[in-house]
DNA sequence: TTCGATCATAGACAGCGTCTAGGATAAACC
DNA sequence: GGTTTATCCTAGACGCTGTCTATGATCGAA
């Protein structure tokens, strides 16, 4: 097989006509070349080269063969220059909590999409381990729940929002401005096993007597939120998930509230365009939105 | 550097979109083909694949880069097969007399030049340097007198012929068909340094009471040539020396022959071709021809 | 949870590209 | 004729680096 680095000395001898000199131009010793230049002579099964201890000067063959040398050095060059022009695309990769709307992430994810020169990478899981991969370097940006412990000081809060009940817009309580435990005791509950506050609405309702029926438990929010459209049942969840077909009322007592934001490991691993509109997205779809953009 | 192996491990990659497989139609194995992306990426200055353990697809950079590793290597298999197409060069190593006139060495080398895809180089010396050089297989073919010993049944005779006085074209003896030892006294003698005959020829003229002055010495037998038509003086030399200028006449009991003819190896050790041609040159350029050349 | 598939990393090994040392050849010079 | 100089080749030792085996990490699926 012909490598480059035999090209490269072939071209040398062609250029000097002289082994030695060649070779110096190479950086190599005269003997190293003079075997390079053997051993493409046998891969190529041709002579390319009449040696004498006065001039070297190439055959027939070795001269159409320096034309192809050639060729292909330059296209080596042309390939390495134009990689060196390409500025590197910079790879954010975002994990989002996974209590997160789809329709959220679908919006971050367009509002990234148009940044020239960036590509997201999305990863999502739940807060604690959103702070590992950040530890481990394994993301550069989350979007999260305030973090507990060493973090906590990285983390830029956006928008905090409420809990509160989906149920079917048919449902005979849909039109109410604040719903009991004990009105939902006849009701069918679906549970989402990754939400942060599965404990505490449990919880909740054992404390006022209440013991749902649980007709489903899924981790796909999307999955719970198409069984409550069609009339399965209810759940508990973060106030953002607004689809149609759904109505959102807050529980009496439930005043539990999570505040989302962005964490970083250090302020600039990720360009600001990038963590500004990811603010954005942020405030735009929870109600109470903190800072600047009111 | 960019080198080959790594843009067939890449477009093995690229073919196969996962390193696993690449790496086996490579025949390494996965690591020796994952570091050998991770050094091409390093070489390039960008990343060019997004790998997941799921699959592996280009970045647009990887993409580009595509381009150009594939023209690479098809310029790489293009020489590959250029230089496989053509049948090798032969070339045939001649060692010829050093007492051969340039002129038929040079009818030689154009009635060799005229055969495709041989090239010939030529080498002179003694008769008994060509069987060394003959027996050290540093050249083909020898066009010399009959050897002694061991290669006497390779040789293959072809012309004889004697030798004779030149003399200036001017010189008052030129037109004599045959001249004596003691007509010489009076001439200037040249030396042919390395005539096989040079001690025979001086023990002629001492039997004779002939001792001459000896104007110039010289292994060159053109300068020596140049010399006599000058009129400086005159020699003794094979009767296939002739110039204008220079007259030619054999000198009376003076009966040494030398036979020309071809020396090989082998009998087929070169192409019949070859050895036909300088068969002919030499028994057209010397009397006495052998064979079936007439 | 476990398993299977995938790519990355670490350390050992060995192949081969490279070096130093020395040889051969031939032209040029004294 | 012998010596010097310039050149390329060969032989053997060395060491870089490309490759391997073994293992880890990640992720999706059963």
């Amino acid at each position: 097989m012909i490598e480059r680095y035999l090209l490269r000395y072939f071209l040398a001898v062609v250029e000097h006509g002289n082994f030695t000199r060649a070779a110096e131009s190479c950086n190599v010793t005269q003997p190293t070349l003079s075997v390079g230049i053997a051993r493409l002579e046998e891969s190529v099964g041709q002579r390319l080269f009449h040696r004498s201890n006065r001039r070297v000067d190439l055959t027939p063959t070795g001269a159409q063969f320096a034309e192809h040398a050639r060729r292909i050095e330059a296209q080596f060059n042309l390939a390495e220059v134009a990689m060196k022009q390409r500025q590197p695309e910079a790879i954010i990769r975002l994990g989002v909590l996974a209590t997160l709307p789809t329709s959220m992430v679908a919006d971050i994810a367009k509002a990234l999409g148009g940044i020239d020169g960036i590509r997201t990478e999305f990863v999502e899981g739940r807060a604690s381990e959103l702070q590992d991969r950040l530890d481990a370097a394994r993301i550069d940006l989350a979007i999260t729940t305030e973090p507990q412990g060493r973090l906590r000081d990285s983390f830029e809060p956006v928008a905090s929002e409420g809990y509160g009940l989906a149920l079917p817009a048919s449902h005979p309580l849909a039109e109410r401005t604040s719903i009991a435990a004990h009105e939902l005791a006849d009701n069918v509950m679906l549970v989402r096993r990754h939400c942060e506050l599965l404990t505490a609405t449990s919880q909740h309702f054992t404390a006022r007597g209440v013991r749902p029926f649980f007709a489903a438990r899924s981790r796909s929010d999307d999955r719970i939120l198409a069984l409550v459209a069609a009339g399965v049942g209810v759940t508990v969840m973060p106030d953002c998930f607004v689809v149609p077909g759904v109505a959102r009322v807050p529980m009496e007592d439930f005043t539990h509230v999570r505040t989302l934001g962005v964490l970083m490991r250090e302020a600039d691993a990720v360009p600001e365009a990038v963590v500004a509109r990811v603010r954005g997205v942020l405030a735009e779809r929870i109600g109470g939105a903190w800072g600047d953009g009111g």
